[in-house]
DNA sequence: GTCTATAACGGGATAGAC
DNA sequence: GTCTATCCCGTTATAGAC
């Protein structure tokens, strides 16, 4: 039975999942929630104790969905022009199958939630990339680049992959695109997004 | 009587803005919105006719203030260069004063807020920036800079400098910030997100 | 584990006195 | 314009039958 029936449970996180992530913690009620799973609102809380529960165990994995890659790839053993690209384009396969998961992250961070800092710090992803900063140092005293802050460049590098999906609706509107233009948008900056961060590695270099 | 002390009504408003802006729509209430203001639920709906509505005039509001500079800026008259510049600086200090508008709009814009979207375009910063386009293909008509889509360009330029404040806690969790050290880290980008998008610009010319 | 029914509460909105 | 009191609904959460 490779392709089992999906649990109640597990109905139950998926549908949370969907509604959470579009709608926010405040604007989705256990009721929609309850509705999308094909259940009741009391087997909500039966299997998770509160809407407040549940809403930490997707925050949680939609954290930990989002960001371990991005730290997985930036401390990758590759070099530095592949790894820009690999990062670039994974990140952005990742995101067009989960468009709107950034944003719900970012959106449910506002204001110092206390319960959102611990599931970010277990996932392990709020380090600072020490490997990319060793690489970057590295390269800058062989004289391949500048030297440069590592934070400042992993910035521009989520800023230049993340922003478009951040604002996927407004970029849709401005431009008229739908799903697909928006797509053939994204996949575009595979190649843009790593010529300009490299351009402004290299620039300045005699 | 140049300081006059401000009507219930703005009070109201600039109770509505600072809590809509840091909760969100769906955990923000009127009551908290009424005693913020100091005065009561009853006076809310009085001046505003519902919950809804306020929100409208709030979030308008802040679209106008966030994206009319951008628009601005980017059709102004003025040499490439120093209208990147100029647009850095200006987001920037502007963002400075209000850290949380953009993740405000963008998270209030998830899912297609039909209300919202007329909001946008009346504002009329919802046209792309069709002087700024001229002058990138006039640009490198004259072999100054790489042949460009525009719109990837201002994507970029918004990305660079809108992401940091869109990250805000998480920036300041994964590098220890605190205010101050935050805004040394957006100044910074003053000058390195001009240089690199003039390095990608005028990458690749022979 | 699953359901129906309901308790307990909070939120948006209004009536009506001042 | 401002306030108190209240209505009414939606929401979270639980009790209790099956």
């Amino acid at each position: 039975m490779l392709k089992n029936a999906p649990s109640t449970e597990e109905k139950i996180k998926e549908a949370a999942r969907k509604l959470f992530v579009e709608k926010g913690f405040g604007n989705a009620t256990t009721r929609d929630i309850a509705e999308c799973a094909e259940t009741n609102v009391a087997l909500v809380n039966y299997y998770f104790r509160s809407k407040e529960n549940l809403f930490q165990a997707v925050f949680q994995e939609s954290f930990a969905q989002t960001f371990l890659p991005i730290a997985g790839i930036l401390n990758d053993d590759l070099p530095l022009e592949v790894k820009i690209y690999k990062f670039v384009d994974h990140i952005t396969e990742l995101l067009k199958r989960a468009p709107m998961l950034p944003i719900f992250i970012l959106s449910e961070m506002r204001g110092e939630h206390a319960p959102m800092c611990r599931a970010m710090q277990q996932a392990g992803a709020m380090e600072p990339a020490a490997g990319f900063q060793r690489q970057l140092e590295e390269e800058a005293a062989k004289g391949n680049i500048r030297p440069v802050d590592a934070r400042q460049v992993e910035t521009n590098l989520m800023a230049l992959v993340l922003f478009p999906f951040l604002s996927m609706n407004i970029l849709k509107m401005k431009h008229q695109m739908g799903d697909e233009a928006f797509n053939n948008f994204v996949d575009e900056r595979k190649k843009i997004v790593p010529e300009t961060i490299l351009a402004y590695l290299r620039s300045g270099l005699g």
